[in-house]
DNA sequence: CTTTAAAATGTAATGATTACAAAAATATAA
DNA sequence: TTATATTTTTGTAATCATTACATTTTAAAG
């Protein structure tokens, strides 16, 4: 999730340690969220990934991305209303939507809640923080005119 | 969102400080939302009320919630993939769905990071922190079998 | 009572996601 | 290698929540 370079070997390691056999078209779903910082969608995705594969299909996509979720390598943001966004799994961070402009900053926050196995006896295997609201863009923005 | 019952008195002073117009629709389903428990979704709320109403229409239904959210009256829930639940904003709380059953939970958290006004330079409107996992109830009936 | 504005309704359109069957690619066995 | 079985990918069609929009109804104002 920061624009760094994944190398195949890696992608590799990734997959096939999580139970998921690799191919092209994994390695590249999967390279695209790791070095992508934009939290992308299923759109995104297949446009950015169209040159490289002329044949993808959109379904594809789909389904590459419901498996790295559900072996928990990528987490499927629930921020936005309209679209899923995927995050690559790297350490606990908590996100902002700004209502305004959509766009999804990453926030780093240290908090304990992620530590948390378990709430009201119920076994927790995922957490997200989202905190809505304007961004410093758009406010800069607004003061303007 | 606990199953009390609330006065048309409180439902129209509710409405008119935050300045929406009561009319029988707005009424019944903040009315609904606020004394149901299970963060209804827009289907559920619109055929909880057909009875009542039958001249309801969905997009009153939607209008009228998208309205109350806007005013910050309600919650939206983006925590389940294919519907939006709404929730009625009583004191801050966490949620709990599971992954297996599609159940929401209530789950009393007091964590400052609700009192955090901004992050990142971003001003916050709302704050939602859900957990994702298998519920006692799914968990007990698995063990069973 | 008449006029004007706001709210509610119903239908059609949109758009993300899923279902599913056929085609292609990969692995396995002889 | 060749044939066979299995997995993966692809493309199209279906589903379903949400939104757009025009019409009708209701409420408010003069």
């Amino acid at each position: 999730m920061n624009g760094r370079t994944v190398s195949t070997e890696e992608l590799k390691n990734l997959l096939q340690s999580s139970g998921v056999k690799p191919s092209v078209q994994r390695l590249s779903v999967l390279r695209y969220v790791m070095e992508e910082m934009n939290h992308p969608s299923v759109d995104k995705i297949y446009h950015s990934l169209l040159p490289q594969i002329p044949t993808l299909s959109k379904t594809t996509v789909y389904n590459t991305l419901k498996q790295l979720t559900e072996k928990g390598v990528i987490s499927a943001l629930n921020i936005d209303t309209s679209e899923i966004k995927y995050d690559f799994i790297e350490h606990n961070h908590a996100h902002f939507i700004c209502t305004n402009c959509g766009q999804i900053y990453d926030i780093e926050l240290d908090s304990d809640i992620y530590q948390m196995q378990s709430v009201a006896g119920h076994q927790v295997f995922n957490t997200q923080i989202s905190f809505k609201g304007i961004c410093n863009s758009c406010k800069q923005k607004q003061k303007e005119n």
